[in-house]
DNA sequence: CTCTCAGGTGAGTGTTTACTCACCTGACCG
DNA sequence: CGGTCAGGTGAGTAAACACTCACCTGAGAG
C-alpha cells in the first residue's frame, strides 16, 4: 500500500479543497442556480468533467461547501475569558467588533442568506453552526448577568438577538446593500454597545419620562 | 377611438397586474434564476408565449415587480402624527409592530434579499423605497428629541439603523431561517421598544457600572 | 521496454431555458 | 354577411445547462 493518504501531500485532497474554494466564491456571488459547473471549473482552472470527478452533483459540492465552512472560531474563547471578568463592555465589543471590522469577507454572510432563500437542505446546519452557538451563548450570559443584579430584568433570548440583530443588520447594509459608513467601525462599535449596555441597565430611579417639550 | 383606457375595466392591465402577482410570489421564493417563465406562466394560468406579449423579456417582468411593489404606505403617516405629541414610546411601538405583526407576508422581505444578492439593478431602488425612508425619517426624528433633551448624544443615524436593525433581524431570523418565537408578538415588540429606548435615555446619574459580583 | 493506473480532458448527451412565430378565435362594426 | 383586430396559443428554436464517456498522459513498478 503506498503513502497516498499522507497528511503532508495529497493532491485529490488539494483538489477538493481548491474546487470547493473557487466554488464558495462563485455560490456566494450568484447563488446556487445562478452559478455554472462550467464557471466554476474555469475558476479552479481545470476542465468541467474533472469537477464530476471530484463530486458526483452540482449540488453534492455545494453541500460540501456549507459542511466545510463553519468556522465559528477562537471568538468565542475569547469572549468566554473576558466574560469570566464580568467586563461587559468588553465581551460585547469583541462580538460586535468580530464581525463589524474594516477587512470582513462578505463571502459568509452572502453564502448563509442564499442558503437560507433558496432552502438548502444543509442551510439550517449552516445558521446552527454560524450564528446560533452565539445566540445560546450571550443569552446565557445575559441570564447571568441579570441574575447578578448587573442588567434589568428582561428576556435574554430576545436581548441576545437584539444585540446582534443591530450588529449583523449593519453588516447587512454595508456589506449586501452597499450602504456607505459614515463614521469609522471603532465609533460604530462603540455606539451599538453602548447603546444595548445603557439599554440594559437599570432605568434612572428619577423618572425622567422625556415629556420635556411637549406643546 | 375606442374607451379602451378606461379606468374601470382595463382587461389588458388586469392581465398584467395578474401576471405580476403570480411572478412576484415566484420569484419571492425561489430568486430571478430560480423561476421559470413557464412556471409564471402556469402559476397565473395563461400561456407562456403570452407573458412575452406583455413583458418583453424575463428580466423586464421582475424589474416591473420591483418598480411597483413598493407601498411603504399609511404607517408613515401614522408614526409622524404621533410623533408630534412626542409620544417616543409610542413611535417605535408602531414602527416595531408594523413589521413584527403575526400575518407579515415574507414575500416583500425576501424579493429585496434577493435583488439585493443577485445583484438587480433596480435592488437599490427598491431598498430606497422600502427600507431608506424609514432610516431618515427614524434618523431626523431622533436628533430632535435630541435636541430637545430627551434623549443623550448619540449618532441619530445609528440609532435609528440599530432599532431597524433589531426588528429587521428578528423578521430574517422568523419568517427566513425559520426560528421559531417562543413568547407572544406584543411582548417582543415591547421588549425591544423598552430596550431601545432605555439605551437612548440619560445614564442614571449614580454610576453603577455593574461590577457587584466580581470575584 | 511494457504494464498499470491515478489524474485529467475534449467532445459529446439529453434536457431545460428564454424567447419567437404562424396561426387561431370570437366579439364588434358596417 | 364579411372584415378587423385585440387577445390568446401550440409548436417550435437556438443556446445553455448538468452530467457522461471514451480516451489521453506520464510516472512508477517489474
Amino acid at each position: 500500500m503506498k503513502p497516498t493518504t499522507a497528511t503532508s501531500r495529497n493532491p485529490a485532497r488539494d483538489r477538493q479543497a481548491s474546487l470547493i474554494n473557487s466554488a464558495a466564491s462563485l455560490f456566494a456571488a450568484k447563488g446556487f442556480k445562478g452559478t455554472t459547473t462550467k464557471a466554476i471549473a474555469r475558476a479552479a482552472g481545470v476542465s468541467e468533467a474533472l469537477v464530476f470527478k471530484y463530486f458526483p452533483t452540482k449540488r453534492a459540492l455545494y453541500t460540501a461547501i456549507l459542511a466545510e465552512k463553519a468556522p465559528l472560531s477562537e471568538l468565542l474563547n475569547a469572549v468566554e475569558a473576558v466574560a469570566r471578568k464580568r467586563d461587559d463592555q468588553l465581551v460585547f465589543t469583541l462580538i460586535a467588533g468580530y464581525r463589524i471590522r474594516p477587512g470582513a469577507d462578505p463571502t459568509m454572510l452572502r453564502l448563509l442568506l442564499f442558503s437560507a432563500l433558496e432552502g438548502h437542505e444543509l442551510a439550517d446546519m449552516f445558521f446552527g453552526k454560524q450564528h446560533r452557538v452565539f445566540y445560546d451563548y450571550l443569552a446565557g450570559y445575559i441570564r447571568t448577568r441579570i441574575e447578578e443584579g448587573a442588567f434589568r430584568k428582561i428576556d435574554p433570548l430576545l436581548a441576545a438577538r437584539a444585540f446582534i440583530g443591530m450588529v449583523v443588520h449593519h453588516r447587512l447594509l454595508h456589506e449586501i446593500f452597499d450602504v456607505p459608513l459614515h463614521c469609522p467601525h471603532q465609533d460604530i462599535v462603540t455606539t451599538y454597545v453602548e447603546l444595548f449596555l445603557n439599554g440594559l441597565r437599570h432605568p434612572s430611579t428619577s423618572k425622567n419620562r422625556g415629556l420635556s417639550h411637549v406643546r
